[in-house]
DNA sequence: ACATCATTGTGATAACCTGCACATAGTAAG
DNA sequence: CTTACTATGTGCAGGTTATCACAATGATGT
C-alpha cells in the first residue's frame, strides 16, 4: 500500500503520510510502499493499543448504558471490569455480568481490579469529585462526558467528549457558509 | 471580565483569547475588559446558536436513545423533530412524543419537518447510504456516530465522534508517558 | 550486471499559529 | 482639564506544522 492510498483513506496528502510515520520510525520499502498488516501491527504497538485495558464506567444512567454495551469497545480490548452509580435503586442490580457499585466502595474496588481508565457518564456537578479520587486511587486517564473542565494533575490525561458542541460546532459551519 | 480572566477559564492565555475575538471584531472596551453577557451573546450569534436547529435521529438504539434524552441537547436549542429506524418491530413506538419512523419515509419526513442536522447513529454499513439520501433531501449538517468516513460533497458539514478513538488516545498518552 | 521504474524518507520552503509587548483608547479621580 | 491607570487590539517575532521536491533505495526485467 503507497502512501498515497493511505492518504486518501485518511483525507489528508501522501507527504503528510510519509512525514507522520517518519516521526516513528521507517516503515515502508522505497518502491514498494507499505505493507498493510505489519504497518498496522506497529502502529498499534506504538499506540499502546497492541494490548488491552480495564475500564471502569461510573455512571449507570443512559449515556453509560449505551457504552457499557457498545460491542465496539471490547472488540477493541477495552473490558469494562466495574460500573459505579450513586443511585441506590442501581446498586446491586446487574447489566451483564457486571454488578452495579456504590461510590462509597469506589477506592477500593479500582485498586483491586486494576482499573487502569475511568469512562465519567455523570453530571457535570459530581464530575470533579469522582475525577479527583479517581486520580488518587491510581488511575492513569478519564475519558469524560461531563460538561465541565476537569483539574487532574498534568500526568493524568484527560480525553473529553462534548455532543453539545459537537452540534454546535455543525450550527457554526452551516452558517459561515453563507 | 478580562481577557485574562477568560482565558484562565478556558485554559488558554489572555492574549490567545483577545486574538482570536479580534478575528471577528473588536468586542471589548480598552481599560474595562468584556462585558460577558454581551460578548456572550455576540459569540452565540456568531456561531450561529443562537436559534434554534431542527434535528432528526438515526438509529433508535442504545446510543440513538441515550442521545434523544440527553437534556442539554434541547436546553441548547437542538430538537428532534424525527427519530428513524430500520427495525420493523421498532417503528410505530413512540419515544416521549416522537413516533419512530421507517427508513421508507425518510425524504419525505425530512423536507415535511424541515430537518437541518441529523444524527446517524447506526451501524457502519448502512451510515453512507443514510448520509448520501440525507445530503440529497437538503439537510444542512450530519454528526455522525458510525465509525467510518462519509462521502458527502464539501457543503455538507460532517462531524464524526469515535469514541474509540478516544480511548485510544488516552491509551496513546499513557503508553508516551513512560 | 545493468538499466528502469516506483515510492520512500527527508531537507528546504512556505503557511500557519501562538505569545509578546506596546501603542491606543476608555475610565476615573483630583 | 489633566493626569494616572487599566486592559484592549495588533504588529512583530518565534515556533510549530504542512507542503514541496528530490536524492536515495530497493524491486523488477532484460
Amino acid at each position: 500500500m503507497s502512501s498515497e492510498e493511505l492518504a486518501a483513506w485518511g483525507q489528508t496528502t501522501a507527504a503528510q503520510v510519509r512525514k507522520d510515520l517518519s516521526h516513528f520510525g521507517s516503515f515502508g520499502k522505497r518502491g514498494l510502499g507499505y505493507q498493510a498488516g505489519e504497518l498496522r501491527e506497529s502502529l498499534r504497538t506504538l499506540l499502546g493499543i497492541d494490548r488491552s485495558w480495564k475500564v471502569a464506567l461510573v455512571g449507570a444512567g443512559r449515556i453509560g448504558l449505551a457504552l457499557y454495551e457498545y460491542p465496539a469497545f471490547r472488540s477493541r480490548g477495552y473490558d469494562c471490569v466495574a460500573i459505579f452509580d450513586s443511585d441506590p435503586s442501581k446498586i446491586g442490580t446487574a447489566w451483564g455480568d457486571q454488578s452495579i457499585c456504590a461510590l462509597e466502595v469506589f477506592e477500593e474496588v479500582i485498586k483491586e481490579r486494576d482499573v487502569e481508565l475511568v469512562i465519567l457518564a455523570i453530571p457535570a456537578d459530581s464530575a470533579q469529585e469522582v475525577a479527583s479520587r479517581a486520580v488518587e486511587a491510581g488511575v492513569n486517564g478519564i475519558l469524560n462526558f461531563a460538561p465541565i473542565r476537569l483539574n487532574v494533575p498534568p500526568e493524568v490525561p484527560v480525553e473529553d467528549v462534548n455532543l453539545v458542541i459537537e452540534l454546535e460546532a455543525l450550527s457554526f459551519q452551516i452558517t459561515q457558509r453563507t
